[in-house]
DNA sequence: GCGTTTCATTGATCTGAATCAAAAAAGCCG
DNA sequence: CGGCTTTTTTGATTCAGATCAATGAAACGC
């Protein structure tokens, strides 16, 4: 049996401010699920019939065209919430990029379930508001930067989510592991593969990074990525 | 005294599933407010303090950066929310592109209201999710589309959100006017305002569109747009 | 260990959209 | 109406990033 109280994500997830009765209510209608590094569990386009809690992984979301251009629109981390309640229709596929732990909803009981529970909605209302938040910061990054801003803005980026803080000796220097390879790299920041390849490439060889092995980065000088990104105005 | 009842966007707003006490609550804390065309009410990294119901008018959201460079990241119509609840910083700044009519509520006041109403905070995530959904859609085109597919996407959108219905004789044929100019069109699209003309005067030049006024756009040929706009797959 | 496949880097070239620069058209106001 | 400003269009040129084309380096299976 799954007990939420023993749950990682207990603290952050929107289940965080139910009690022991209503949590016991939302478990039974939800079930832990596995995902494989790879596997996509909702798809663009298809009735939205389930939603879920990331109890474990990082996933991506993409939308795509129909010549295989594709954007990825979100990166969902353990707490985080995926799926689309009160609507039909998904609007973005959902694709594990590492092994994954869930916690899945049908979409109907859920809703249902959200619907009488304020409590919940309002953790969701909350979540959802950064999410828009941070998608429109995202925007600006797609529409208005080049490609070396783009860059040292992703990496900032990733270096807030991921970075090791525990291990950190010098806290100029943070090191992390990218869960994802050099075209999903591109695909968000709407460049392509050999471009971001080529920044790599040039951060390394002015010092700015260090790339010990293709999956790891190390911020060596943290003051020229900023530079780079042009930070916002305010 | 304003009355909530007389609201034109009563049906659609957030607070339209409010009975009538909860409305005259809601009444208490907000007030009408007029925003003159070009005026901005909220801005980019100010402290949230306020929040807002749309009633009538066009606003446009912007995240720009330090070199003035700009990104249109949502447009907002009648009925639709402005403002970040449940947050202390605004990341964009709310500009009305007409004159606009608002109902606006002290930040502070609006979240505790909100909390305690969940009628109203179920509207309000609905419309958010709404929103996200958009601002996802938007981003492949920011980061994938090409500019004939930008202009092509953009076309459609507005005519989805604007033509006047009424008034279409010949259903192939949708005329409206988009409430900015070719500057604010470009940083819609991620592009500049000359490659937006130059692609306003190839659509009229091949016979897909019609330009009567600056403002105005008559969709002559919505198959070529559809074609040229590459739509998603699902 | 070694062939095979996959993924990443690097180089050469091309091109779509940006930039630079006028000209033309539309508003505005006395 | 006729000068003045602002906005839009059009043209010439440049350039950042895409595309095309190898090469190199890991990871994988046997």
């Amino acid at each position: 049996m799954n007990q939420c109280s023993a749950c990682v994500v207990r603290n952050r997830a929107i289940c965080s401010d139910l009690d022991a009765r209503e949590l016991q209510a939302l478990n039974k209608i939800g079930r832990q699920a596995k995902v494989e590094s790879g596997q996509s569990v909702i798809w663009e386009g298809e009735d939205s019939l389930l939603v879920a809690n990331v109890i474990d992984g990082v996933l991506k979301l993409t939308t795509s065209l129909d010549d295989g251009r594709q954007q990825i629109v979100g990166i969902v981390y353990p707490s985080d919430f995926i799926g689309r309640p009160f609507g039909q229709k998904s609007f973005q596929t959902v694709t594990a990029l590492t092994d994954a732990q869930l916690c899945v909803f049908p979409r109907a009981s859920f809703d249902e379930f959200a619907k009488s529970h304020p409590k919940l909605e309002h953790k969701l209302l909350d979540k959802t508001l950064t999410e828009l938040d941070r998608a429109r910061d995202w925007m600006l990054l797609l529409g208005r930067k080049t490609a070396p801003e783009k860059m040292a803005s992703f990496l900032l980026e990733m270096s807030d989510r991921l970075a090791d803080k525990s291990c950190a000796d010098n806290p100029a220097t943070t090191s992390f592991e990218i869960p994802f390879g050099r075209q999903q790299v591109a695909d968000i920041l709407g460049l392509t593969i050999e471009t971001v390849s080529r920044q790599f490439s040039r951060l390394r060889k002015q010092g700015v990074i260090d790339l010990p092995d293709r999956r790891t980065v190390s911020i060596l000088d943290r003051e020229t990525l900023v530079r780079e990104a042009e930070l916002q105005s305010a």
